[in-house]
DNA sequence: AACGTTGAAATAGTTC
DNA sequence: GAACTATTTCAACGTT
């Protein structure tokens, strides 16, 4: 039995290796955050309130991109009225 | 309303920037191995299957770990074990 | 303040009371298992190296689970795989 | 290397077993909890209400164990009173 | 014996 | 909605 899997073996062990390269990383980078947390810790912060802290700032970084986008869409629509007073109060009120 | 959060507000920005800035790092890791997958997709190949090779193979080596790690433990119970069967059995999987 | 439920009261009551009898099963059966270590504890084995022996034989029998059920994808897999050095070795894993 | 782990091995192995045998009751109870999670599910109730509710009943009888406890130990303080009115309204107050 | 620490199980959230 | 990951929770263990 001993296969004949074609002459693609080489470019799928090439994938499998590159995405096993890259699992290593982000778990490396999983294990930074975890040090940081631990470092938190023992200077005296609570662990799960900084979560909420990070949770909460996520949301806001969230809305803020979401207003940017909406912002940018008024741009657009407003282009013509961007420097007169009346483009100008609208793009205000979604900033 | 200068946003005061006490003497250690700078100490926990700073711990609170440094998980973000990893968390995207994280992020970004992540995205990389979407993009090596469906890299490979439109190369013709199954990523269900990539990925059950990913899994066998990070289950061998997590193995191979433990079982390292339990080595140690059995060296310290062999006099317990070594002349029972089920601990016989136990020492030839890690051996 | 007859506690008025509404018309699925008794049916969320039953479900609520199954639970909580489960759940009376689960602590029960859970210090019969700490009755037995402390059996063995007071008839001179340590603990910890039981716990050991039983986590290793644990992972045997789930190893042996999955490699089943990897199987089964594999057999779906095998013309891709079979002759790629990669997939032989998993393949040799599970058979 | 045929060990001779003395005269308890059989005793060893028949601990292993018991606590193999209670830990699969265990898995079954819990799989038993899981079944009814879902059948209320299916039923249109939210799972992670129910939980709360399970909390907060179990916090409940929690507390009725520790007024149960306090009031014994007033019961036998008051041994000698409980017939009196006056002993009677001090353990109603706990009660 | 209370305390925090460690390890395992379950739950919740996220990604595809 | 199915699978994976992370977070939380619970219990056991040693420590002070």
């Amino acid at each position: 039995m001993a296969g004949n899997v074609g002459p693609h073996g080489a470019r799928l062990a090439s994938f499998v290796e590159r995405i096993e390269r890259l699992n290593e990383e982000r778990k490396s980078t999983q294990g930074d955050i975890g040090e940081v947390f631990a470092e938190a810790k023992s200077a005296g912060f609570d662990v799960k309130t900084i979560r909420e802290v990070l949770k909460l700032r996520a949301m806001d970084a969230a809305d803020r991109q979401e207003r940017q986008a909406l912002l940018e869409t008024y741009m657009h629509a407003l282009g013509m009225l961007a420097d007169l007073p009346l483009g100008k109060a609208a793009l205000d009120k979604v900033a």
